[in-house]
DNA sequence: ATAAGTGATGCACACGTGTGCATTAGTACC
DNA sequence: GGTACTAATGCACACGTGTGCATCACTTAT
């Protein structure tokens, strides 16, 4: 049975107010008192109860971390940045995974509001309305990460897809490559059709039209998808010369692949991936890719969420008819009120998986 | 401000200690009256409030899990197969890295205890004692997984490195290597020193000896390191023929470095890895490994975990002078009192990294 | 010497939930 | 019709912490 105020006050032969405030550092209680107090706390190894203070004060100091999948490496880089600031201020994570499944989902909020966490940040590209609608009325701020309905929701952060795939798209233009063909991930939602656009956008910019079949979208963001995406541009009467992959694990897969076929790699064919996960300085060769700051865009998301908190007084300030409008907070909250979203930028990462065309292709 | 069984009771008019027997189904309460107050708490979109319960039963619902580092993947995949038994059970996961850092791992130790969570999962290599023991007085269940120092905890889950790199070894001894190098990761503790064993195990048992330039241990378990190994292997007189590499981050370091010395592998030159992370399959060559099963890891963990709470009847029925012996509980806990150690075996995945060794090496 | 202040501490209640015990109403038995 | 029993519900306290208010001792000013 843990340590409790009262047991020091037993020992410290003062009321278990006198303890309560003397750990808080009261200005109310004498100097010496304040140090007995704290002598024998540390003698008798208390630990405050987090359950008994989260009751009083409507504070869990933990915020809830979703995640699509633990698995994939990008977000445990994401996670890192998280934790880092979520330490350094002294908040714990719940952690969950919903691996898109929406039961899963569901289970995952109602804990979550059950154990009130103090804020929430999603990295699961599809969370559904309703979920977020329950944290909503619960007045836990939510922060979301690249998530494909970003506009949904008041505070996001997400990296500028749309200008990584441009400048992705770019490189390999002044490389000299015209049949450029785009591989998608149809299940990551709004990033697949951001990175899509920018890649249009460019393509567009340097005059070239893009045929219908060089858009190809797979249903899933593995290198298994990636190679059998590969196969699809590869039994095109016209294949391309280079190749823009939704994320570096398809991009993986895709290298796989036209190993397996006998075609050399830049110099017969192109390929990019996206992210910049740890292993893509590892393929063979290094692959060409877009860094995304993972860690940043979760430290940054967690500051986000923290920033949030402060601003928001208290649960228990609210209104409780909170039901009314479409807001994603009760008006009345003042100041905080403003949506905040805040666009990241990243860096093209030249590797050795793209090099200027073949010089005789097949056709003219 | 939450809907409380208060506010339920009032609504139904009823007490609230009747509010709170109908949610629990006791058998107390009438039929319909359950209904009708469970018919209620719908409407009101009742969540239970974690911090209370848990003040009252001393029972958090949630565990905790220390791991080393979230950007390794590998303990991503552990995570996964602990997070899912979790779910299913309805318990909830704390989750902090500690970076290596005894600073940070003291942090979280405190915070956790402070949240009492009912039981801790460790995947961190090095864990030290000092913290061990203050989960200890807390009474909290403490299951290890791959640890160092598995022996000094009751109730751990580990995999059977040794077997695992017998395997390997025993695999490479068959394609006909003799002059086979081990490259280790001094940093993860017990597993390397594992796995050394296993080689050398097998070694011994086809009658080579290996000579001690023959074992490097690097300071670190990432391709960066392997990549350093490799050029320490390959600037001996006599180098091997086939290296044995402490995970598959280092194979994968040794395959750029082969590479990059236009090496060819496995022609040239055979390498393993170990773990079997999901990219290992995706190298050039794809890599030959032992394969852990790391999901079933971390669900078996879970599964002990729970499996101590239920047998462990409630935290404060311990005496609170717990810190007599060194024994990891305090006598009087009765049937559970014996120690759980549970070691899961893998499977050698046979790739292409590796075949027999190149008909004419520099010396006979 | 009394009033007014100030500094330090204790009392008592609250947070939301669970539970032993008392209370009430209803039923069956003699 | 009184007793003994069961079924259903309420009362009141507890868990560990935080806090407004009252209390007490002691100092200072009048």
């Amino acid at each position: 049975m843990p340590v409790t105020i009262k047991d020091i006050a037993k020992r410290a032969e003062v009321s278990h107010s006198t303890v309560s405030r003397a750990l808080h550092g009261s200005s109310l209680i004498a100097k010496n008192t304040v140090e007995r107090i704290r002598q024998t706390a540390r003698e008798l190894g208390y630990l405050p109860s987090a359950a008994a203070r989260s009751l009083k004060t409507n504070r869990s100091q933990a915020l809830g971390v979703i995640v699509s999948s633990v698995e994939d490496p990008f977000f445990g880089e994401i996670l890192q940045g998280i934790e880092e600031v979520a330490q350094k201020n002294s908040y714990s994570l719940f952690m969950a995974a919903s691996q898109h499944d929406p039961q899963r989902e569901q289970a995952i909020v109602q804990a979550m509001s059950e154990h009130r966490v103090d804020g929430v940040i999603i990295c699961s590209a599809s969370f559904k309305a309703e979920q977020r609608r329950q944290f909503l009325a619960y007045g836990v701020p939510i922060v979301v990460v690249n998530n494909q309905a970003a506009e949904d929701y008041r505070y996001s952060i997400y990296h500028d897809d749309v200008d990584g795939s441009r400048q992705i798209t770019r490189h390999l233009l002044d490389l000299g490559h015209r049949r450029i063909a785009y591989l998608g991930n149809s299940s990551s939602g709004r990033t697949t059709l951001d990175r899509l656009n920018g890649f249009q956008q460019e393509m567009g910019a340097a005059g070239l039209a893009v045929p219908p079949e060089y858009i190809h979208e797979a249903s899933g963001g593995g290198p298994e998808e990636g190679l059998a995406g590969l196969e699809y541009f590869l039994a095109l009467s016209y294949p391309p010369s280079a190749l823009v992959c939704f994320n570096d694990m398809m991009a993986i897969g895709v290298l796989k692949g036209l190993q397996q076929a006998g075609i050399q790699v830049p110099d017969e064919f192109s390929v990019t991936g996206f992210d910049n996960i740890v292993f893509s300085a590892f393929t063979n060769p290094p692959l060409t890719t877009f860094d995304q700051p993972k860690r940043f865009i979760g430290a940054e998301a967690a500051r986000l969420v923290l920033e949030l908190l402060d601003a928001q007084p208290s649960r228990d300030t609210l209104e409780p008819n909170a039901s009314s409008g479409n807001r994603d907070y009760p008006a009345g909250t003042g100041t905080t009120t403003q949506p905040r979203v805040r666009m990241l930028k990243g860096r093209l990462l030249v590797r050795e998986t793209t090099a200027k065309p073949a010089p005789s292709p097949r056709k003219p």
